[in-house]
RNA sequence: GGAUGGUUGGCGGAGAUGGAUUAACGCACCUGUCUCGAAAACAGGAGCCCUCCAAGAGGGGGACGAAGGUUCGAAUCCUUCACCAUCCUCCA
């Protein structure tokens, strides 16, 4: 969330944050929800005040004069009461303040160019082109079943539509990806590797944001109050929630596998076909926290570590800038990985790299202690590096040849053993 | 699943019987003295959140896992919940 200061202060750069990403929220409101607890706290504290005046006499008076003590108590207990109603009150206006506060977004850096997805998203680095095959180039559910590497049906039958499935060395290939993606980060980017949990408590949600706005895209158990994360973000980013870090331990950069379960439930009937969107997939992901000073051009270093990814994989890909309307709600600068998929003929979103600034350490409360002994917010970042489904598309659709088999991209045969997909005889 | 104990400031750790605990004490931290400098010792000091303001190293309030309750007054008593630890049971 916002610091309720900057809102205070600047308005006006959060009224124009606010239009410039389409956000539903409502700057007047907050600030007299903020005007009104103000007041009603500043009361309260004055009546507080003097009831503990009146109580550090109460002690003695207990001991020594009974009659008046009680008389003291009758006055009290009037003063007290009026607190009470007053505290009531003031608690109730925060709670209806930091409700509205929640849909305040956070503050795009200057940078970011500003208008829609369509018109202003920029496409600010690339690396090849989209192939051009003599042939028709198959799409990846065609391109699975013919190698016999995927389970699409059988999967929609152990858990319903959304569901993939692999086989053999389609099967091996998720554990190539995951193991060269982290050892890449770990060996080349400065990354510790981390194995977090897949659920978690409702806390660690709340922490960095999935809750209580997204309840519907959440698994959540029955029987206990845990979620499936939508992300290994969330166990990670949580690990040093309401901690004090130290300056020397900035920047973190941390790596970790995780599958990832989203429930898609705003996008039903959406990309139902094949694996473009499921609602259990693999995925690496990085998360930074850096000193305030240096998260932008950790931003930087976090988007090329996905990046040399994609490159070393061979596929045609493309960083954009996201527009302003485009941006999530949280992040103030936001980079897209997109792999060009020819069976599809589509650009698929891979990785998506964001700077939060300090919107999502304030809210999970991290914080660090600087040089001057002061404790302030980190600033956090992640990225995908990479989410697996998308990119097994890419392999599959951009390294198919005439005759049916699949090229595996070099990097990955030491892992896989072998240097291509090859189409089952019938 | 059963039982017991626990959750206090950056860390450790006091705090039966509610009111001098103003959250002690230690470590770490900062400033002085000493020193060429440092360490040690000694003397001081400081933390976090919110708010008001005549904006000053100023005033007030709050925080002892969370939320309620009792009371003139709660870290301390009561209720509910969460989490942690240990033992038992079970289990890959």
């Amino acid at each position: 969330m916002l610091d309720m200061n900057t809102i205070r202060t600047q308005p006006d750069r959060v009224r124009a944050a606010i239009v410039a990403k389409k956000a539903k929220a409502d700057l007047d409101a907050v600030l007299a929800a903020d005007e009104k607890w103000r007041k009603a706290t500043t009361d309260a504290q004055k009546l507080q005040a003097e009831q503990n005046a009146a109580n550090k006499d109460m002690g003695r008076l207990m001991k020594e004069d009974k009659p008046a003590a009680e008389k003291l108590k009758i006055a009290m207990k009037e003063l007290s009461d009026r607190r009470k109603a007053l505290e009531d009150e003031a608690k109730k206006l925060e709670a209806d303040r930091d409700a509205l506060l929640m849909y305040i977004p956070n503050i795009p850096h200057p940078d970011v160019p500003v208008g829609d997805e369509e018109t202003h998203n920029k496409v600010v680095r690339s690396s090849g082109e989209p192939k051009k095959y003599p042939f028709k180039p198959l799409a990846h559910w065609d391109l699975g079943p013919k190698l016999n590497i995927t389970e699409f049906e059988r999967a929609a039958k152990i858990s319903g539509s959304g569901f993939v499935m692999f086989r053999g060395l389609g099967a091996k290939l998720q554990r190539a990806l995951v193991a060269w993606f982290i050892d890449t980060h770990v060996k080349e980017h400065g990354y510790t590797e981390i194995y977090p949990p897949v659920l978690v408590l409702r806390d660690a949600m709340v922490g960095t944001g999935q809750l209580p706005k997204f309840e519907e895209e959440m698994y959540k158990l029955r029987d206990e109050e845990l979620y499936l994360i939508p992300t290994a973000e969330v166990p990670v980013t949580n690990m040093y929630r309401d901690e004090i870090l130290t300056a020397e331990m900035l920047p973190m950069r941390h790596c970790a596998f995780s599958q990832c379960f989203r429930r898609e439930a705003g996008a039903a009937g959406k990309d139902t076909r094949g694996m473009i969107r499921v609602h259990q997939f693999d995925k690496v992901e990085m998360v930074n926290w850096t000193h305030p000073d240096k998260s932008y051009e950790e931003h930087e270093n976090l988007t090329r570590a996905a990046e040399t990814l994609l490159e070393r994989l061979g596929l045609p890909w493309r960083r954009v800038f996201i527009a302003t309307a485009g941006m999530g709600f949280s992040n103030s600068k936001q980079y897209d990985l997109e792999v060009h998929a020819p069976g599809v003929d589509r650009w698929l979103e891979v990785s998506s790299c964001s700077n939060f600034e300090d919107y999502q350490a304030r809210r999970a409360n991290i914080r660090f202690r600087d040089k001057d002994g002061k404790v302030r917010f980190v600033h956090t970042l992640n990225g995908s590096g990479l989410a697996l489904p998308r990119i097994v598309i890419g392999i599959l659709e951009n390294f198919q040849e005439a005759d049916g088999s699949v090229v595996i991209p070099e990097v990955l045969r030491p892992f896989m053993g072998v240097d291509r997909f090859v189409p089952e005889k019938k």
